[in-house]
RNA sequence: GAGCCGGUAGCUCAGCUGGUAGAGCAACGGACUUUUAAUCCGUAGGUCCUGGGUUCGAUCCCCAGCCGGCUCACCA
């Protein structure tokens, strides 16, 4: 990389760089008193302007950024300094900073961060500016950066944008970059933090512990998926990166720590796509001594919250589509729904009805699918995507949901909520199993499950079915995958706009 | 994994089924002391993704590969 970059833009930057070293500028400060960012600088002028008098300079500010533009004029010069919370132009005047200072301005580029010393005031145009009387370089720029330059027009008002950096590749390799140029992105990764922030707040409010569980685990599962693979040298043994946080957490309100959450990565090795990156942030939190019908309330009470504080309201747009996170949502029983699709009573369906049914719908891959995975097959395809509007979708059947418990007076059926947004699955939740022999009982169901070809299927976990035996009181468990929430509060399309860097093939 | 589309200057893009490339912005030199898409004059800048092939000649056509986007599949 070194001596490939030969090109002349990159050379232009070498040479100043050597030119202010000769100059003994340093061109990589160690610091800089900054007294004021650019928002605080604008504001403080317009509360102190109307005191002034004519011709009276405003306050001595430092502010410091990244020069974003520059507008040379011979004998003087405009520049906007962006920092993290907007711009503000300075102006500088050959005969206010001295021959030497104005001219060493010829070796700053467009991306270089600089600091400003000066005064405030109001150019004919209107607009707050530093009139600076010194300017200090904080940080060479090298290369340079794919910095837009935008027109507003006056009479459309509309913005018409003459350069930027659009190519998603470079955009998500280049996050840097992206960010560096990008407003906008860098807005959206402050309302993920907000985002990220509520859902904390609202957990630590209602006497949630927020705790840490490994990543690195013996044995995977709370979820059906593949997991990555890893290895321990010293302890000679393979591990998994999780997949769920589930298991552990459950283990902690066996322990007696009965209000729990974790908001981590979780990891699955499955295809990408705009609803699913490697690795991605989930929230997981139990309740003792609830269950799935109070967790419900939990998520709309938390989901209707985020929103607001995230967005200004509960109403949001995703996609062209009006989303109300407006408690109570509706509630929707699996087999309803899916009977109502297929036009029969599950109870009088065969497998093989139902594998015909599959098949008949395109659904590929259903070797070794039972009766399980064939009906959630059909919902995936028949109803989940016309669930725009926050939906429960409740009661699943017992195959699908290995770790919840049966439903009181129909236990065919578990105790199981999803909740459906925009079509997605946003959450998973259930009145959590406790009953150890049933859970073993489970367990091996699955083992049978992976012995017919289901590779997503739970392996064994006896320590987990060892601290269920110690007694673990009812428990109502959600999961909320937090990218998702992210992409339908800030209306992005795909997870990868809303994950700084998302996972792309190693150039 | 499949189909379709794409990869050309730092960025955004154009380039006629073939004659080894252009624009805007950015850059460089010059003029300009309240501009804001500054303006004006001038200059330079390319592994046309990679490797083969066809051809007198390939950014263009063919084959293979790499990387990406979209759709589908996979993903309780």
């Amino acid at each position: 990389m070194e001596e490939a970059t030969t090109s002349q833009l990159l050379r232009t930057r070498r040479e100043k760089l050597e030119a202010l070293e000769r100059k003994d500028i340093v061109p990589f400060s160690y610091g800089f008193d900054r007294t004021h960012t650019s928002a605080e600088a604008l504001a403080l002028f317009e509360q102190e302007e109307e005191s002034l008098s004519d011709g009276q300079p405003g306050s001595r500010v430092r502010i410091a950024g990244r020069m974003v533009s520059f507008r040379g004029h011979g004998k003087s010069s405009f520049a906007h300094v962006q920092d993290g919370e907007g711009r503000i132009q300075i102006y500088l005047r050959l005969n206010v900073l001295g021959p030497e200072p104005y001219e060493h301005l010829d070796l700053v580029d467009l991306g270089d961060w600089i600091g400003v010393e000066g005064t405030l005031f109001r150019t004919r145009t209107g607009e707050v500016t530093v009139q600076a009387e010194t300017w200090e370089m904080l940080a060479k720029s090298l290369r340079p950066l794919p910095l837009a330059k935008e027109e507003v027009d006056p009479e459309t008002g509309e913005t018409r944008v003459h350069s930027g950096f659009q190519d998603r590749q470079s955009r998500y390799r280049q996050r840097y970059a992206d960010l560096a140029v990008h407003d906008e992105i860098r807005d959206l990764f402050r309302v993920r933090a907000r985002i990220v922030a509520e859902l904390r707040a609202f957990l630590d409010e209602r006497g949630y512990l927020e705790v840490e569980t490994p990543v690195l685990q013996p044995i995977y599962g709370g979820a059906a998926a593949r997991p990555f693979v890893t290895r321990h040298n010293a302890l000679g043994t393979d591990l998994y990166l999780r997949i769920a946080d589930e298991l552990y957490l459950k283990r902690l309100i066996v322990g007696g720590l009965e209000r729990v959450y974790e908001i981590g990565k979780d990891f699955r090795n499955e295809g990408i796509d705009r609803f699913h990156n490697p690795e991605f942030t989930m929230l997981e939190f139990y309740e003792a001594f609830a269950d799935y019908e109070d967790m419900m309330e939990v998520v709309e009470a938390l989901l209707e919250r985020v929103a607001t504080e995230a967005t200004g309201s509960a109403t949001v747009t995703f996609q062209g589509d009006e989303i109300a996170f407006k408690p109570p949502f509706r509630r929707l029983p699996f087999v309803e729904a899916l009977e109502g699709e297929l036009g029969a009573a599950l109870d009088d369906l065969t497998d093989a009805d139902l594998r015909n049914r599959a098949e008949s719908l395109g659904i590929p891959d259903l070797k070794g699918a039972g009766r399980g995975k064939l009906l959630d097959k059909l919902f995936d395809a028949l109803v989940q995507g016309d669930l725009v509007q926050p939906t429960f979708v409740v009661d699943y059947p017992r195959e699908l949901s290995p770790l919840a418990k049966p439903k009181r007076g129909q236990p065919k059926l578990t105790e199981r909520f999803e909740l459906f947004v925009a079509g997605q699955e946003v959450a998973n939740a259930f009145s959590e199993l406790n009953d150890p022999l049933d859970q073993r009982a489970r367990f091996e169901d699955q083992v049978r499950l992976a012995g017919a070809g289901d590779d997503e299927s739970h392996p064994i976990d006896e320590d987990y079915l060892q601290a269920m035996e110690y007694g673990m009181p009812p428990t109502g468990g959600v999961g909320i995958g937090v990218d998702r929430l992210v992409m339908i509060l800030t209306d992005q399309p795909t997870i990868r706009e809303v994950i700084l860097f998302p996972i792309l093939r190693p150039e």
